[in-house]
DNA sequence: CTATTTTGGTTTATAATATAAACTAATTTA
DNA sequence: TAAATTAGTTTATATTATAAACCAAAATAG
């Protein structure tokens, strides 16, 4: 029987962000908008979701006056990340 | 840039129905729903979006009088499958 | 200057999707 | 012969993804 796949994960927006967020040691809000070629307003709901989880963490602080969003995969996130992967190799084989 | 990810195969049900076509020949409705552990009307569902995509066809017979359902993946549908798993590749690393 | 556009977002409304509930019809089984 | 089971389909609902509308500050154009 196939295993459940990690609903947080699997959302392409979502996953691409853990994706991208994995191989760096952090990302700002308009780098991931660019990687994602998402829109802002939908990056910013599932930046959100991922945070709530516990995957990320989002520091909003300011560049002068201008916001800064920077985000941060946590322990608990890329063990969250490897565990779907491992249950996506079930569905996609290898 | 993250390259888009076919919709119709990233959802956990429909994946999970292509990834246990994609290795036998046919496979039986029934089948199909224990070993995805779904609702016989989710697959349905979910078997007619394939089947309307052209990923699979769908064979509605009759064992006596109780109705068989069978149904086996196409050529499009291993190329759509096999084009899905690659561009995921991009998300998961390798 | 000051009006408009751009940047960097958030909030909220809507569109799309997944899923279950309700239903049909035939078939065992009690 | 009534009740439960099998094999599904159809439809309603809950969830999710996504964009549209919005806000505040800053840069740019006239």
């Amino acid at each position: 029987m196939l295993k459940e796949l990690d609903p947080l994960l699997h959302s392409q927006l979502r996953l691409g962000v853990m994706s991208l967020l994995i191989s760096v040691e952090s990302a700002e809000f308009t780098w991931l908008r660019e990687k994602t070629n998402s829109s802002a307003g939908n990056l910013s709901v599932q930046l959100d979701k991922l945070s709530e989880a516990g995957y990320i963490i989002i520091d909003k602080s300011f560049k002068g006056k201008k916001p800064l969003t920077t985000c941060k995969i946590t322990k608990h996130g890329i063990k969250a990340f490897e565990e779907y992967v491992n249950t996506l190799k079930q569905y996609i084989g290898k």
